[in-house]
DNA sequence: CATGAATGAGTATTCATTCAT
DNA sequence: GATGAATGAATACTCATTCAT
């Protein structure tokens, strides 16, 4: 191909391909095994254009994690009001987001080696909710909060992978399903007896 | 220089070493961050002596996996009484390895490409098992046997690597944990009300 | 993005600023050290620009060369009698010019693989005014003029770098110095028996 | 080529050549010219074998400038008796180790970027040498002793580099010629008269 | 049994240069 | 007159693996 600018060709739009191919790559396959070379051949430009964009290979990776922290945590910022119904919604958001970012949520959680931060962020968040539900579930009081919250984003990681991220199921089915695993209301209990 | 074999040297030995430095530092770096040099040095031997003793780099983790699914999945074989008792059984057996084997552990449930498949088989068998046990805990019959699975093995897998492996909790406090949040029995909901 | 020719831009004078940057960057860096983009992004214009003026960084290397070796043996041309005084003079001049073109000196007598050919002339240039000298200097007489001229150039590019172009001594300064370890006359000689 | 050892190889030798091939390519090509492919192609191995020697491009280079410089200044250590020959006998020296390590001198002196240190230690030690030799020659007391050692040292780069590298003078005939040019002694002045 | 020595095949990154606008 | 966008060709360096001893 010859040299110089190609026809038609706009900055921003290579980026953001880049980008992409870049999220697709390291979703599938890992970091490491993800080479600046198919990169580039997915989004069909030359190896220097990659640096035009990007500083290295590990800064891009870098910068799409964060981004998917500051995406996650924001949903944790719009607090509607301390009620009992807050857990359920918090639960929908994230699961809503990983929904909707599927290829982001698994570099963010899975491949990259910064996430077991963010899940240890995500079980100071869920024991600070939970702490202050404390009194809508008895169930809660007899346990320990943080194995409780370390439990849960255990539970929600895997579904997320297996059952989310795969079309099997659905948010709000998962959703539903979290909640009646952790949180059988003391009403609901007592249906069971 | 001196060449040939060392004084005191034994096959055998050689090949545990290099195998028990590989464990680790597969354990704490990753395959891709773990270089064959890195395991021979560790191992005080030279390059040619690990490819005495294995095949590949790859062929040694693909082993290291092998041993461990073996190790993991006999303990579902001892099966006792399919009684209720059960599944306490089993979960506590499967801390109690993990537990005894840290190190193969990460390298199974974490490190390796493969252990998605590990885990996908650890659903399997809490599925067959909760399927038995519905009969104890009514509250598993409102629920989808296939998504608690998912979860406990996903809450297994998260309190294993925050809690157990790091000596923080016991493989008993966490077992009674799990039982309480997945396995409340009827009477004991029966308190709560 | 706005593309095309600056408002206030002017031909001239991007290709004046864009060789004022090279020739700052040459001098201090070297060749190989100074990249085109440092030198656009000096003179605060695009790669494409540099291209508009010069053919290559190579081209313009050699035309700064050129332009060195140019003024430089101008220098010589001016000749106003073959006298004694004539020496002093060319030296005189060859510092001076050195002092007011320090950073196209430090490419031309430094930083260009071409160096050893513009000193091997100033030898010949020296050669030649010596041997018309000898008569005036009887020590020349029993030294070989070859040798004293390469010894002089050397002296004169090593007390150009380290003390003229450093500013540590004025013109003066080294030419005096210059003569009176080169060409002690007779006279002066003779004082100190 | 097969992969592994060569047959009656031997990594001594190996690296040794290395070293060589790289010194000959340094001194005539200079350091961003000579490719790491260049050497290893001269010394017919491979990459890799390159660095199962040496750090890196840079670090070569590095040892080599060290070299150099340890074995310069070895040369000033062994002082005879601080009398008058002994200047007479440092320059010899000096150039007979250029001579004997011609390539070793070129990057030393000439291609390293640290060459301007080296001279810089070689003029101080000029001057400290001066100084002592005050006494034994008139003409030094009208001088300014720092400027005679730079331009000494000036003197002695151009002569070793135009005449005593490419074999057209003997150590001999430049040290005598070096010493009529600096140290005209008191009564050899007086024959001129 | 074990080592010293070497290599094939990558792999990220850089830089001068060029085309389309 | 000048820029945005892109590329060809290097280039240093790495790592798993292998041969000869």
């Amino acid at each position: 191909m010859a040299r110089g600018r190609k026809v038609n060709s706009n900055g921003e739009r290579s980026k953001q391909l880049l980008r992409e191919k870049a999220i697709e790559l390291f979703a599938s396959n890992g970091y490491y095994q993800t080479k600046i070379s198919d990169i580039v051949k997915a989004a069909n430009v030359t190896q220097p254009t990659f640096y035009l964009y990007f500083d290295s290979k590990d800064s891009l990776f870098i910068d799409l994690n964060e981004q998917f922290q500051v995406d996650l945590f924001r949903l944790f910022e719009e607090q509607p009001g301390q009620n009992e119904a807050h857990f359920h919604q918090v639960i929908g958001n994230l699961l809503q987001y990983f929904s909707e970012n599927p290829l982001l949520t698994k570099i963010g959680l899975y491949q990259s080696e910064g996430s077991y931060l963010v899940k240890e962020r995500l079980v100071e968040k869920f024991e600070y909710i939970l702490e202050k539900q404390k009194q809508y579930f008895s169930k809660l009081e007899q346990m320990d909060i943080h194995i409780v919250s370390q439990s849960l984003v255990g539970s929600i990681e895997r579904l997320t992978f297996t059952l989310l991220l795969t079309n099997k199921k659905t948010v709000d089915q998962l959703t539903e399903e979290l909640l009646s695993i952790y949180f059988v209301k003391d009403e609901l209990l007592s249906y069971a007896t």
